[in-house]
DNA sequence: CTGGTATTTTGACACTGTCAAGATGTGTTG
DNA sequence: CAACACATCTTGACAGTGTCAAAATACCAG
């Protein structure tokens, strides 16, 4: 018959108790199987063993399921970021470099998470749920505090944080997503990549 | 009744003549109109006033027409690229910052064809046609040749044309897509923050 | 126990991409 | 000119999709 996963345990009484969780969590999955692309919300019900149109309340559409996986990986990447900048032992150069590389592994260890984090799909058109935002944006805004500080003490050039930040993030964010797109095919390269980025930005590599 | 446009124009026989290149307009057309994500292939079809299915004797399946948009895609691109570059007027760093404003301006003003000549879709899981790969390729080629250039003259460092190159080109597609995808939501910041990146990444900028 | 509310289900609709068969032209060969 | 082959287009059909409306079910406060 179908084939179990741990998201599908047979739930004791009619209400499930934590289908939101449990959807949640059978979304990753699903898109881990088959990337985003291949996931249904009917395929997924199914796979939580749950009518079609059960997930609608607890997620006001498709777009409201994928905000709410992509505000999972925000607040994951966004706490990565802190503990690497907060960490005391790490030089600040050692620091910048773990962004950049620290970034592109973050997107490359969760591809299909990442491509929704910056898909399309829920930022155009104003399609991003107010949670979404709310993790997002402190979140964007930490990359511009960080580079803010590294051009004080001497590490990166540009006069402009703001301006700076956006160039390194789309630095990072174009590296990752050529190489998740498949426009980059060869995977042990990423790292290389980064370091060479690395080397780029900083100022007097002597 | 449904709204006439250029490419709905009525074929005299029963054979269209020139479907395929009819096509690739009304596609072009009704993408400029609602976006990728809302192009669909019987949309299509009754735009070009022909049946659902006709398309098909033109394009392997939904996958082939968007293949075949990119690749006119990066038949443009490359052509740019390739006039900036030849052009003997310009100096090396007049080139340099032509081609990184000139390819954010290239995605920012096509920037549904640009999604789709660098989506998922088409490069991940082995979808691109032959003829796209065969016009991307030289395209990708023909960035990592300027770089080397650059790199010989003086004007950028690093010590790999390729690593380098894929940075630079990482750099310019990630601020394209940010804006693109919706993330950068001001338009008018986009040639400053590509100005920036001429900055950060050329060697000596005093 | 009872009513109300949260949760889940069934039914339905309008879409989608794509395949199989048939219909209609066009062109080439005898 | 006729007949056949071929390219092209159409109709019919199927499985799948997101999502709405209405009905059914379970839980919880009174």
């Amino acid at each position: 018959m179908s084939p179990h996963t741990i998201s599908d345990i047979r739930r004791p009484s009619y209400h499930h108790g934590d289908l939101r969780q449990a959807l949640l969590l059978a979304a990753k999955e699903l898109i881990g199987e088959a990337g985003i692309e291949n996931l249904s919300l009917r395929k997924l019900a199914e796979r939580a063993g749950v009518s079609r149109t059960a997930p609608y309340h607890h997620f006001s559409d498709k777009n409201g399921l994928l905000c709410a996986i992509a505000a999972q990986g925000f607040r994951r990447r966004h706490q990565e970021a802190i503990d690497n900048f907060d960490n005391p032992e790490a030089s600040q150069q050692e620091k910048f470099k773990e962004y950049i590389c620290g970034y592109v592994r973050f997107a490359a260890a969760h591809p299909e998470e990442y491509e929704l984090m910056f898909g399309r799909s829920i930022w155009k058109m104003k399609n991003s749920t107010q949670e979404l935002r709310d993790v997002a944006y402190p979140c964007f805004q930490h990359q511009v505090d960080m580079v803010r500080n590294w051009q004080e003490v001497g590490l990166l050039g540009g006069d402009n944080a703001l301006r700076t930040s956006q160039v390194i993030w789309g630095a990072v964010h174009g590296i990752a997503k050529l190489f998740i797109d498949g426009i980059y095919t060869d995977a042990a390269q990423i790292e290389e990549v980064s370091l060479c980025a690395v080397k780029l930005f900083i100022q007097n590599p002597a």
